[in-house]
DNA sequence: CTTCATACGGAACATTCATTCCGTTATTCT
DNA sequence: AGAATAACGGAATGAATGTTCCGTATGAAG
């Protein structure tokens, strides 16, 4: 019936996520898209409407990518503690080899957009929680190993750990040497186990 | 010789800080400068210079502001625990004031601007570890009266903390319940201890 | 091979952006 | 009181913004 696509889609997605990952919302603009994403305006606004629900659809792409795997994997890992050294491992990983700091894209979304946002607060609101969620499961799961304290809910010390993660990606974006990194990580984990 | 301004270049000043601090830069229009200011247009430029210039000069009033007095505080007080408590429960309360969380002006520049605009990393990398500096100062005394660990060096407990703090002030974008809220200083202050 | 719906490139759109300019007003100093 | 200077309000600037539109190219279906 009609002319194919010449572009993979996805693999577009990929590139708007990645520029909206390094610069944020506001600071990519229409421009910026185009030769970023190698198609043409009007390719890019026939696929997916406008900048915001390209965001959006951007979004929902680093949770497939990004975080599902992790989440997943919280439930069934044979060691707790190696899983959430994982997690903080995989964000100093991130952070050094990356020239400029992109952090979390979602930490960025919740910093720059979601006070304002609702549609993306949501978005946001809602990966976050799955991520405490699973660092949660893996928590309990080392309770009641007896490998990690028992003076606090595991809920309480997802969200000391997930907040501490939250921060990393904050801290990468000034400050992204790799001792400070250690220190905080070697901290953190230690807390899980008094 | 001339015609004094109408308007206090301080307390404008303060009012383009909490716009910065509110919506960030790239979002704050030099429309709603001119709205929210309560000045002209070129009252604006002929007193600030630019919209960059001004922003530095708020990040400078934040600092004044917000963070030197808490720093100098570090080196007297007399209670190093309860200082390091009066910094999350000043996080907290802000957190739960505010309709619209703004969280803190630096970890907000710090996501947004940072990566590309060397004269915001430099002022925030400065403030912040300014800040950490003198969270590394009541540890450090927390640790010579021993009510805290040596079991970590003082530096590593302070980046430790201040990290917690900077996750504080993202957590806050997405989710301000103060259940959270305590978990997390709970068990951040608990780890100062072992 | 023809048909036809769609992808495409690029010009065009109105709007908003940060910034400048100018004529007027007000205040301080002489 | 008068001259000099700077603040002020608001219009005007050009560039950049997000988005739409249109003519052409393309490839699958009949």
């Amino acid at each position: 019936m009609a002319r194919t696509k010449v572009f993979d889609e996805q693999q577009v997605l990929d590139k708007a996520m990645n520029l909206f990952w390094q610069k944020g919302y506001n600071a990519t603009s229409a421009q910026d898209l185009v030769e970023g994403l190698g198609i043409s305006r009007s390719s890019l606004y026939d696929t997916y409407g406008d900048k915001h629900s390209l965001f959006i659809r951007a979004l929902h792409q680093y949770r497939r990518q990004r975080i599902d795997d992790a989440v997943s994997e919280a439930g069934t890992t044979p060691d707790p503690e190696a899983y959430i050294r994982s997690l903080f491992e995989f964000v100093k990983t991130e952070a050094l080899d990356e020239n400029h700091s992109r952090g979390c894209f979602m930490v960025n979304s919740a910093v720059e957009l979601a006070p304002f946002d609702r549609e993306v607060a949501t978005i946001v609101n809602s990966i976050m929680h799955d991520f405490e969620d699973a660092v949660c499961r893996a928590v309990r799961k080392g309770q009641d190993e007896g490998i990690f304290t028992a003076k606090y809910p595991a809920r309480s010390l997802a969200r000391f750990i997930f907040n501490s993660l939250c921060g990393l990606r904050v801290t990468v974006k000034f400050d992204a040497s790799k001792k400070a990194f250690d220190d905080i990580v070697n901290v953190c984990l230690s807390a899980l186990k008094n």
